[in-house]
DNA sequence: GGGTAAATATATCAATATTGATATGTGTAA
DNA sequence: TTACACATATCAATATTGATATATTTACCC
């Protein structure tokens, strides 16, 4: 492999590609929605439960929950009067325990 | 590890990090920032080389090269007339690593 | 069934931030 | 002093944010 064969040239795809990623990365901008997906990696919750640990209130977190789900990046499933939440793109999940082990010191 | 150890608490030091990594991921939410980033990975470039990849307009280029300086991402070093520029920060490089290994099909 | 409360969703909105474009400034080489 | 490579200023358009108010869905009790 030489030298010029390095990234130097963006073919349509990765152009694509890098504009679904900045999408992701647009969503996973705000720390509510972060701190979100964060607690989603260790399996489903409640919007009750994910709101306890965001110092936001009800609202907020539904409409952060909206925008994931419209994204395709969360799902919900009903239980009663309880919605639980789950992360629904796998892609998320492989960036979310990236950032998980470059910013959390062990 | 109990089930009940999943992180379903945040304790102040999770917030930091946790806006740390919300800021870094805004600043690839951007998808000439987020093609520069991933263009640098492969070792310094001209802002000329950068733009060419891009487009976009040579003073969209410098202000998104100003911002990613500014936030301590990357890095810039004169010669002559031109200027080139470099990674500064493990963290990006571990993040846009992950993202072309998710999102870019072998 | 009617009424009420719980759990969540949606609507609206003002404040603020981001975007990329145009114009202009700065430093360096010839 | 002209041109090249890049930086900065400004600005209108657009997007994002979180707050408040209200609506929806389900459970429960009478």
């Amino acid at each position: 492999m030489t030298e010029d064969m390095k990234i130097d040239h963006f073919t349509d795809d990765m152009r694509l590609m890098a504009g679904e990623a900045a999408a992701l990365m647009k969503s996973l901008s705000n720390q509510a929605r972060l701190m979100i997906l964060c607690q989603l990696v260790g399996g489903e919750h409640s919007v009750a439960a994910l709101e306890k640990n965001l110092n936001t209130k009800q609202p907020n977190v539904s409409q952060q929950l909206a925008r994931l789900r419209m994204e395709g990046y969360v799902q919900a499933r009903r239980d009663g009067r309880t919605i639980y939440y789950s992360l629904a793109d796998d892609r998320v999940i492989s960036v979310i325990k990236n950032l998980h082990a470059t910013f959390c010191p062990t």
